[in-house]
DNA sequence: TCTGGGGTCCTAGGACCC
DNA sequence: TCTGGGGTCCTAGGACCC
Protein backbone atom coordinates (compact mmCIF):
# COMPACT_ATOMS: atom_id res chain seq x y z
CA UNK A 1 0.00 0.00 0.00
CA UNK A 2 2.84 2.34 1.11
CA UNK A 3 4.22 3.94 -2.37
CA UNK A 4 7.48 5.47 -1.87
CA UNK A 5 8.95 8.60 -0.27
CA UNK A 6 9.64 11.35 -2.87
CA UNK A 7 8.27 15.12 -1.44
CA UNK A 8 11.30 17.07 0.29
CA UNK A 9 11.48 19.62 1.62
CA UNK A 10 14.43 21.79 2.28
CA UNK A 11 14.85 24.97 4.46
CA UNK A 12 18.21 26.74 4.93
CA UNK A 13 19.07 27.03 9.02
CA UNK A 14 18.58 30.75 10.29
CA UNK A 15 18.96 31.71 6.76
CA UNK A 16 19.87 35.38 7.23
CA UNK A 17 21.67 35.22 10.29
CA UNK A 18 23.74 31.98 8.46
CA UNK A 19 24.49 34.50 5.83
CA UNK A 20 25.78 36.93 7.93
CA UNK A 21 28.05 34.42 9.38
CA UNK A 22 29.37 33.39 6.05
CA UNK A 23 30.68 36.67 4.84
CA UNK A 24 32.29 37.65 8.24
CA UNK A 25 33.63 34.40 9.84
CA UNK A 26 34.43 36.29 12.90
CA UNK A 27 30.59 36.01 13.64
CA UNK A 28 30.70 32.60 13.52
CA UNK A 29 29.64 30.75 16.75
CA UNK A 30 28.43 33.61 18.33
CA UNK A 31 24.94 35.19 19.06
CA UNK A 32 24.02 37.20 16.50
CA UNK A 33 20.89 39.11 15.27
CA UNK A 34 19.72 41.01 11.97
CA UNK A 35 18.41 44.51 12.22
CA UNK A 36 18.31 46.92 14.88
CA UNK A 37 15.01 48.34 16.24
CA UNK A 38 13.56 45.27 15.46
CA UNK A 39 15.38 41.61 15.29
CA UNK A 40 14.45 40.71 11.36
CA UNK A 41 16.24 37.08 12.01
CA UNK A 42 18.27 35.51 14.68
CA UNK A 43 21.45 32.88 14.65
CA UNK A 44 20.72 29.78 16.81
CA UNK A 45 23.36 30.96 19.22
CA UNK A 46 21.28 33.46 20.03
CA UNK A 47 18.13 31.73 19.67
CA UNK A 48 19.63 30.04 22.32
CA UNK A 49 18.84 32.87 24.60
CA UNK A 50 15.17 33.00 23.29
CA UNK A 51 15.75 35.55 21.18
CA UNK A 52 13.75 35.27 17.74
CA UNK A 53 12.54 37.05 14.85
CA UNK A 54 10.11 39.66 15.46
CA UNK A 55 11.58 40.92 18.83
CA UNK A 56 11.95 44.53 19.86
CA UNK A 57 15.73 44.87 19.61
CA UNK A 58 15.82 45.66 23.03
CA UNK A 59 14.49 43.10 24.91
CA UNK A 60 16.31 40.70 22.80
CA UNK A 61 19.82 42.61 23.98
CA UNK A 62 18.13 41.96 27.80
CA UNK A 63 17.96 38.39 27.24
CA UNK A 64 21.54 38.22 25.79
CA UNK A 65 23.86 41.02 26.63
CA UNK A 66 26.44 40.00 24.51
CA UNK A 67 24.39 40.21 21.02
CA UNK A 68 25.79 41.35 18.04
CA UNK A 69 23.56 43.12 16.13
CA UNK A 70 24.52 43.38 12.19
CA UNK A 71 22.99 45.28 9.18
CA UNK A 72 21.92 43.20 6.70
CA UNK A 73 23.26 42.33 3.48
CA UNK A 74 19.80 41.79 1.84
CA UNK A 75 20.89 41.48 -1.63
CA UNK A 76 23.07 38.43 -0.90
CA UNK A 77 19.91 37.03 0.62
CA UNK A 78 18.29 37.31 -2.40
CA UNK A 79 20.90 35.77 -4.25
CA UNK A 80 21.85 33.08 -2.26
CA UNK A 81 18.01 32.07 -1.63
CA UNK A 82 17.83 32.01 -5.64
CA UNK A 83 21.40 29.97 -5.29
CA UNK A 84 20.01 27.42 -3.00
CA UNK A 85 16.73 26.86 -4.68
CA UNK A 86 18.80 26.35 -8.40
CA UNK A 87 20.33 23.73 -6.73
CA UNK A 88 17.06 21.82 -6.23
CA UNK A 89 16.07 22.74 -9.83
CA UNK A 90 18.91 20.72 -11.04
CA UNK A 91 17.47 17.83 -9.99
CA UNK A 92 13.88 18.07 -10.61
CA UNK A 93 11.66 20.96 -12.66
CA UNK A 94 8.64 19.86 -9.60
CA UNK A 95 10.05 22.88 -7.07
CA UNK A 96 7.37 24.40 -5.37
CA UNK A 97 9.29 27.38 -3.64
CA UNK A 98 7.35 29.14 -0.50
CA UNK A 99 9.27 31.75 0.58
CA UNK A 100 13.13 33.34 -0.10
CA UNK A 101 14.17 30.38 1.79
CA UNK A 102 12.22 27.51 1.88
CA UNK A 103 10.90 24.48 -1.16
CA UNK A 104 9.12 21.66 -1.64
CA UNK A 105 10.50 19.44 -4.93
CA UNK A 106 8.99 15.94 -6.18
CA UNK A 107 11.53 13.65 -7.06
CA UNK A 108 9.81 10.60 -8.30
CA UNK A 109 10.55 11.53 -11.96
CA UNK A 110 14.16 11.88 -11.47
CA UNK A 111 15.52 8.86 -9.49
CA UNK A 112 16.84 6.57 -12.25
CA UNK A 113 19.47 9.28 -12.68
CA UNK A 114 20.37 10.92 -8.90
CA UNK A 115 19.27 7.56 -6.87
CA UNK A 116 16.45 6.99 -3.95
CA UNK A 117 15.28 10.43 -2.68
CA UNK A 118 17.58 10.02 0.41
CA UNK A 119 20.68 10.48 -1.80
CA UNK A 120 18.91 13.41 -3.58
CA UNK A 121 18.28 15.03 -0.41
CA UNK A 122 22.03 14.24 1.04
CA UNK A 123 23.59 15.27 -2.65
CA UNK A 124 21.15 18.75 -2.15
CA UNK A 125 22.64 19.16 1.64
CA UNK A 126 26.60 18.60 0.36
CA UNK A 127 26.22 21.10 -2.71
CA UNK A 128 24.43 23.70 -0.83
CA UNK A 129 26.76 23.54 2.04
CA UNK A 130 29.52 23.02 -0.66
CA UNK A 131 28.61 25.23 -3.08
CA UNK A 132 27.23 28.05 -1.01
CA UNK A 133 28.77 27.81 2.28
CA UNK A 134 25.60 26.89 3.87
CA UNK A 135 23.52 25.37 6.12
CA UNK A 136 20.10 23.65 4.92
CA UNK A 137 18.03 20.69 6.90
CA UNK A 138 15.44 18.49 4.28
CA UNK A 139 12.97 16.87 5.13
CA UNK A 140 11.79 13.25 2.78
CA UNK A 141 8.47 11.57 3.13
CA UNK A 142 5.28 10.29 0.62
CA UNK A 143 3.15 13.95 1.73
CA UNK A 144 4.31 17.43 2.02
CA UNK A 145 2.67 17.62 5.37
CA UNK A 146 4.89 14.80 6.39
CA UNK A 147 8.33 16.40 4.98
CA UNK A 148 7.31 19.86 6.19
CA UNK A 149 7.73 18.34 9.50
CA UNK A 150 10.92 15.84 8.50
CA UNK A 151 12.15 19.10 7.82
CA UNK A 152 12.00 20.64 11.21
CA UNK A 153 12.57 18.19 13.05
CA UNK A 154 16.23 17.48 11.44
CA UNK A 155 16.99 21.33 12.21
CA UNK A 156 19.48 22.23 12.36
CA UNK A 157 21.05 21.24 9.63
CA UNK A 158 19.74 17.72 9.01
CA UNK A 159 18.21 15.10 7.04
CA UNK A 160 15.55 13.13 8.30
CA UNK A 161 13.83 10.68 6.22
CA UNK A 162 9.93 9.35 7.18
CA UNK A 163 9.97 5.55 5.98
CA UNK A 164 6.54 5.40 4.99
CA UNK A 165 5.65 2.03 6.85
CA UNK A 166 5.97 4.22 10.20
CA UNK A 167 4.31 7.45 9.16
CA UNK A 168 1.75 7.34 12.03
CA UNK A 169 4.33 6.37 14.28
CA UNK A 170 6.82 9.38 13.83
CA UNK A 171 3.30 11.67 13.29
CA UNK A 172 1.27 11.09 16.33
CA UNK A 173 3.96 11.63 18.91
CA UNK A 174 4.71 14.89 18.16
CA UNK A 175 2.89 18.28 19.35
CA UNK A 176 0.33 19.17 17.49
CA UNK A 177 1.88 22.63 16.79
CA UNK A 178 4.48 21.20 14.28
CA UNK A 179 1.09 20.62 12.42
CA UNK A 180 0.58 22.91 9.21
CA UNK A 181 -2.23 24.91 10.44
CA UNK A 182 -1.99 25.20 14.12
CA UNK A 183 -0.82 28.46 15.09
CA UNK A 184 -1.11 29.45 18.89
CA UNK A 185 -5.12 30.04 18.93
CA UNK A 186 -5.72 26.97 18.00
CA UNK A 187 -3.19 25.46 20.24
CA UNK A 188 -4.82 26.66 23.06
CA UNK A 189 -7.81 25.40 21.96
CA UNK A 190 -7.22 21.81 21.63
CA UNK A 191 -5.28 21.83 24.76
CA UNK A 192 -8.65 22.72 26.80
CA UNK A 193 -9.94 19.38 24.93
CA UNK A 194 -6.99 17.99 25.90
CA UNK A 195 -5.14 17.44 23.04
CA UNK A 196 -2.10 17.84 22.72
CA UNK A 197 -0.13 15.53 20.72
CA UNK A 198 -0.97 14.40 17.16
CA UNK A 199 -1.78 11.30 18.41
CA UNK A 200 -4.29 12.44 20.50
CA UNK A 201 -5.57 14.72 17.46
CA UNK A 202 -6.31 11.97 15.24
CA UNK A 203 -8.67 9.88 18.53
CA UNK A 204 -10.80 13.36 18.41
CA UNK A 205 -14.07 12.80 16.68
CA UNK A 206 -14.53 15.11 13.29
CA UNK A 207 -17.33 16.41 14.93
CA UNK A 208 -15.78 17.72 17.70
CA UNK A 209 -13.01 19.41 16.12
CA UNK A 210 -15.49 21.15 13.30
CA UNK A 211 -17.68 22.90 15.85
CA UNK A 212 -13.69 23.50 18.04
CA UNK A 213 -12.52 25.12 15.26
CA UNK A 214 -14.72 25.63 11.88
CA UNK A 215 -15.80 23.36 9.18
CA UNK A 216 -12.96 23.72 6.65
CA UNK A 217 -10.07 24.02 9.52
CA UNK A 218 -11.80 21.13 12.01
CA UNK A 219 -11.87 18.89 8.28
CA UNK A 220 -8.00 20.27 7.50
CA UNK A 221 -6.60 18.79 10.55
CA UNK A 222 -8.67 15.38 10.95
CA UNK A 223 -7.29 14.66 7.58
CA UNK A 224 -3.85 16.04 8.05
CA UNK A 225 -3.85 14.11 11.88
CA UNK A 226 -5.10 10.48 9.65
CA UNK A 227 -2.43 11.60 7.56
CA UNK A 228 -4.45 11.99 4.49
CA UNK A 229 -2.68 15.06 3.11
CA UNK A 230 -3.54 14.96 -0.76
CA UNK A 231 -1.58 18.31 -1.49
CA UNK A 232 0.76 17.93 -4.88
CA UNK A 233 3.77 19.89 -5.75
CA UNK A 234 2.44 23.26 -7.66
CA UNK A 235 5.66 24.65 -9.24
CA UNK A 236 3.59 28.06 -10.74
CA UNK A 237 1.03 29.43 -8.27
CA UNK A 238 0.33 33.03 -9.52
CA UNK A 239 -0.44 35.71 -6.19
CA UNK A 240 -3.71 36.37 -5.55
CA UNK A 241 -2.96 39.82 -4.00
CA UNK A 242 -0.51 42.29 -3.52
CA UNK A 243 0.06 44.59 -0.28
CA UNK A 244 2.24 46.99 1.75
CA UNK A 245 1.98 48.40 5.41
CA UNK A 246 3.92 50.62 7.59
CA UNK A 247 4.34 50.81 10.98
CA UNK A 248 4.62 54.74 11.76
CA UNK A 249 5.39 54.35 15.78
CA UNK A 250 2.52 56.86 16.99
CA UNK A 251 1.55 59.45 14.89
CA UNK A 252 -1.98 61.16 15.46
CA UNK A 253 -4.88 60.18 12.99
CA UNK A 254 -4.51 63.45 10.65
CA UNK A 255 -4.36 64.34 7.19
CA UNK A 256 -0.87 64.97 6.68
CA UNK A 257 0.25 62.22 8.75
CA UNK A 258 -1.80 59.17 6.85
CA UNK A 259 -1.81 61.20 3.49
CA UNK A 260 2.15 61.03 2.93
CA UNK A 261 2.79 57.26 4.11
CA UNK A 262 -0.58 56.01 1.68
CA UNK A 263 1.20 57.72 -1.21
CA UNK A 264 4.31 55.72 -0.83
CA UNK A 265 2.21 52.83 -0.13
CA UNK A 266 0.58 52.92 -3.60
CA UNK A 267 3.68 53.47 -4.71
CA UNK A 268 4.98 50.49 -4.54
CA UNK A 269 2.51 48.59 -4.83
CA UNK A 270 1.52 50.13 -7.80
CA UNK A 271 4.75 49.98 -9.64
CA UNK A 272 5.05 45.94 -8.68
CA UNK A 273 1.55 45.46 -10.01
CA UNK A 274 1.82 47.37 -13.28
CA UNK A 275 5.51 45.97 -13.97
CA UNK A 276 3.57 42.49 -14.44
CA UNK A 277 0.29 43.85 -15.49
CA UNK A 278 -1.63 42.50 -13.13
CA UNK A 279 -3.90 45.55 -11.66
CA UNK A 280 -6.86 44.85 -9.25
CA UNK A 281 -10.19 45.42 -8.44
CA UNK A 282 -10.43 45.84 -4.72
CA UNK A 283 -8.75 47.62 -2.63
CA UNK A 284 -8.28 47.03 1.00
CA UNK A 285 -6.99 49.32 3.86
CA UNK A 286 -6.16 48.46 7.07
CA UNK A 287 -5.46 51.34 10.01
CA UNK A 288 -4.27 50.07 13.07
CA UNK A 289 -4.79 52.20 16.40
CA UNK A 290 -2.42 52.91 18.84
CA UNK A 291 -4.08 50.46 21.34
CA UNK A 292 -3.51 47.67 18.64
CA UNK A 293 -6.97 47.34 17.49
CA UNK A 294 -7.37 47.49 13.62
CA UNK A 295 -9.61 48.28 11.33
CA UNK A 296 -10.21 46.94 7.89
CA UNK A 297 -12.46 48.54 5.13
CA UNK A 298 -12.45 47.49 1.15
CA UNK A 299 -14.21 48.50 -1.80
CA UNK A 300 -14.46 46.62 -5.27
CA UNK A 301 -14.65 48.47 -8.25
CA UNK A 302 -15.78 47.78 -11.50
CA UNK A 303 -12.58 47.64 -13.56
CA UNK A 304 -9.33 47.16 -12.34
CA UNK A 305 -6.54 50.16 -11.14
CA UNK A 306 -2.81 49.84 -10.48
CA UNK A 307 -2.22 53.62 -11.27
CA UNK A 308 -0.56 55.02 -8.14
CA UNK A 309 -1.79 58.25 -7.71
CA UNK A 310 -5.70 56.70 -7.83
CA UNK A 311 -4.84 53.51 -5.75
CA UNK A 312 -3.55 56.61 -3.37
CA UNK A 313 -6.61 58.32 -3.24
CA UNK A 314 -9.02 55.71 -2.93
CA UNK A 315 -6.90 54.38 0.08
CA UNK A 316 -7.33 57.86 1.30
CA UNK A 317 -11.13 57.75 1.06
CA UNK A 318 -11.48 54.12 2.49
CA UNK A 319 -9.01 55.61 5.67
CA UNK A 320 -11.12 58.79 6.45
CA UNK A 321 -14.45 56.48 6.10
CA UNK A 322 -12.64 54.66 9.07
CA UNK A 323 -11.32 57.47 11.21
CA UNK A 324 -14.77 59.06 10.93
CA UNK A 325 -16.54 55.51 12.46
CA UNK A 326 -13.76 55.99 14.91
CA UNK A 327 -13.47 59.30 16.51
CA UNK A 328 -12.30 58.18 19.85
CA UNK A 329 -9.19 57.13 18.07
CA UNK A 330 -6.90 59.36 17.85
CA UNK A 331 -3.62 57.71 17.41
CA UNK A 332 -2.76 55.51 14.57
CA UNK A 333 0.76 53.20 14.60
CA UNK A 334 -0.15 51.42 10.83
CA UNK A 335 -1.53 51.40 7.69
CA UNK A 336 -1.33 49.35 5.08
CA UNK A 337 -2.76 48.87 1.57
CA UNK A 338 -3.94 45.61 -0.25
CA UNK A 339 -5.28 45.10 -4.05
CA UNK A 340 -6.97 41.85 -4.62
CA UNK A 341 -8.68 40.68 -7.12
CA UNK A 342 -5.83 40.62 -9.66
CA UNK A 343 -6.30 40.15 -13.40
CA UNK A 344 -4.22 38.33 -15.49
CA UNK A 345 -2.02 39.72 -18.29
CA UNK A 346 -4.05 42.85 -18.54
CA UNK A 347 -3.65 45.35 -21.46
CA UNK A 348 -2.48 48.38 -19.00
CA UNK A 349 -3.70 50.47 -21.85
CA UNK A 350 -7.23 49.54 -21.01
CA UNK A 351 -7.58 50.64 -17.61
CA UNK A 352 -7.18 54.41 -18.81
CA UNK A 353 -10.48 54.49 -21.23
CA UNK A 354 -12.07 52.23 -18.74
CA UNK A 355 -10.96 53.99 -15.07
CA UNK A 356 -12.66 57.36 -16.82
CA UNK A 357 -15.97 56.17 -16.76
CA UNK A 358 -16.13 56.20 -12.82
CA UNK A 359 -15.36 60.63 -11.76
CA UNK A 360 -14.07 59.39 -8.52
CA UNK A 361 -11.59 56.96 -9.79
CA UNK A 362 -10.39 59.15 -12.35
CA UNK A 363 -11.40 62.59 -12.21
CA UNK A 364 -11.53 64.65 -15.78
CA UNK A 365 -9.46 63.23 -18.40
CA UNK A 366 -6.74 65.56 -19.07
CA UNK A 367 -5.65 64.57 -15.28
CA UNK A 368 -6.82 61.55 -15.80
CA UNK A 369 -4.10 60.96 -18.74
CA UNK A 370 -1.82 62.85 -17.23
CA UNK A 371 -1.68 61.10 -14.32
CA UNK A 372 -1.77 57.68 -16.45
CA UNK A 373 1.69 59.14 -18.04
CA UNK A 374 3.47 60.21 -15.34
CA UNK A 375 3.51 56.63 -13.90
CA UNK A 376 4.38 55.42 -16.78
CA UNK A 377 6.93 57.65 -17.16
CA UNK A 378 8.06 57.33 -13.67
CA UNK A 379 8.34 53.63 -13.87
CA UNK A 380 10.66 53.53 -17.06
CA UNK A 381 13.15 56.34 -15.27
CA UNK A 382 13.22 53.97 -12.21
CA UNK A 383 13.75 50.74 -15.03
CA UNK A 384 17.21 52.20 -16.24
CA UNK A 385 17.85 54.08 -12.84
CA UNK A 386 16.70 52.60 -10.07
CA UNK A 387 13.78 53.34 -7.78
CA UNK A 388 15.06 56.26 -5.73
CA UNK A 389 16.03 58.13 -9.26
CA UNK A 390 12.32 59.45 -9.19
CA UNK A 391 9.59 59.27 -7.13
CA UNK A 392 7.14 61.46 -5.38
CA UNK A 393 8.40 64.53 -3.92
CA UNK A 394 6.78 64.66 -0.58
CA UNK A 395 7.35 61.25 -0.15
CA UNK A 396 10.68 61.15 -0.66
CA UNK A 397 11.31 62.58 2.49
CA UNK A 398 10.04 62.13 6.17
CA UNK A 399 8.55 58.52 5.42
CA UNK A 400 9.25 56.41 8.51
CA UNK A 401 10.42 53.12 7.30
CA UNK A 402 11.37 50.62 10.39
CA UNK A 403 12.81 48.02 7.75
CA UNK A 404 14.85 49.00 4.61
CA UNK A 405 12.99 48.49 1.69
CA UNK A 406 15.41 45.97 0.50
CA UNK A 407 14.01 43.58 3.34
CA UNK A 408 10.22 43.84 2.06
CA UNK A 409 11.40 43.17 -1.47
CA UNK A 410 12.52 39.99 0.04
CA UNK A 411 9.06 38.88 1.10
CA UNK A 412 7.16 40.11 -1.60
CA UNK A 413 6.03 37.19 -4.06
CA UNK A 414 6.51 37.07 -7.58
CA UNK A 415 2.66 38.73 -9.06
C1' DT B 1 8.29 48.35 27.68
C1' DC B 2 2.99 45.09 23.66
C1' DT B 3 6.59 42.53 17.16
C1' DG B 4 7.79 44.20 11.17
C1' DG B 5 6.20 43.13 6.67
C1' DG B 6 4.19 40.28 2.71
C1' DG B 7 1.08 36.92 1.97
C1' DT B 8 -3.16 32.83 1.95
C1' DC B 9 -7.47 31.04 3.28
C1' DC B 10 -11.88 30.82 5.95
C1' DT B 11 -16.22 32.61 8.15
C1' DA B 12 -20.46 34.93 8.57
C1' DG B 13 -23.84 38.22 7.40
C1' DG B 14 -26.08 40.85 3.87
C1' DA B 15 -27.34 42.27 -0.89
C1' DC B 16 -29.05 40.73 -4.96
C1' DC B 17 -30.70 37.56 -8.52
C1' DC B 18 -33.31 33.61 -10.31
C1' DT C 1 -48.96 38.59 -0.20
C1' DC C 2 -46.48 34.99 2.04
C1' DT C 3 -43.15 31.26 1.86
C1' DG C 4 -39.09 28.68 0.30
C1' DG C 5 -34.52 27.61 -1.86
C1' DG C 6 -30.06 28.22 -4.17
C1' DG C 7 -26.13 30.73 -5.90
C1' DT C 8 -22.81 34.60 -6.26
C1' DC C 9 -20.58 38.56 -4.80
C1' DC C 10 -19.06 41.84 -1.35
C1' DT C 11 -17.35 43.21 3.24
C1' DA C 12 -15.07 42.85 7.79
C1' DG C 13 -12.61 40.20 10.76
C1' DG C 14 -9.44 36.32 12.08
C1' DA C 15 -6.01 32.62 12.09
C1' DC C 16 -2.03 31.25 10.15
C1' DC C 17 2.44 30.99 7.44
C1' DC C 18 7.20 32.64 6.32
Amino acid sequence: MATTATILHADLDAFYASVEQLLDPSLRGKPIAVGGGVVLAASYEAKAFGVRGGMPGRQARELCPQLIFVSGHFREYQRLGDAAIKVIGDFTPLVERISIDEAFADVAGCTHLFGAPAEIARAIRQRVRAELGLPISVGVARTKHLAKIASQVAKPDGLMVVDPDTELKFLHRLPVELMWGVGPVTKVRLAEIGVLTIGQLSKTPGWSLERLLGHAAGEKLAALAWNRDRREIKAHRRARSAGAQSAIGRKPAEEQVFRPTLLHLADRIGTRLRAKSRPGRTVTVRVRFANLNSVTRSVTLDAPISATVILAEIAEDLVRAILAEHPDERTISLLAISVSHLEENWDLELELPLGLQDERRCPGTKIGMARWAADRAVDKIRDRFGWDAIGYGSVALGISRSVPDEFRELAEKDL
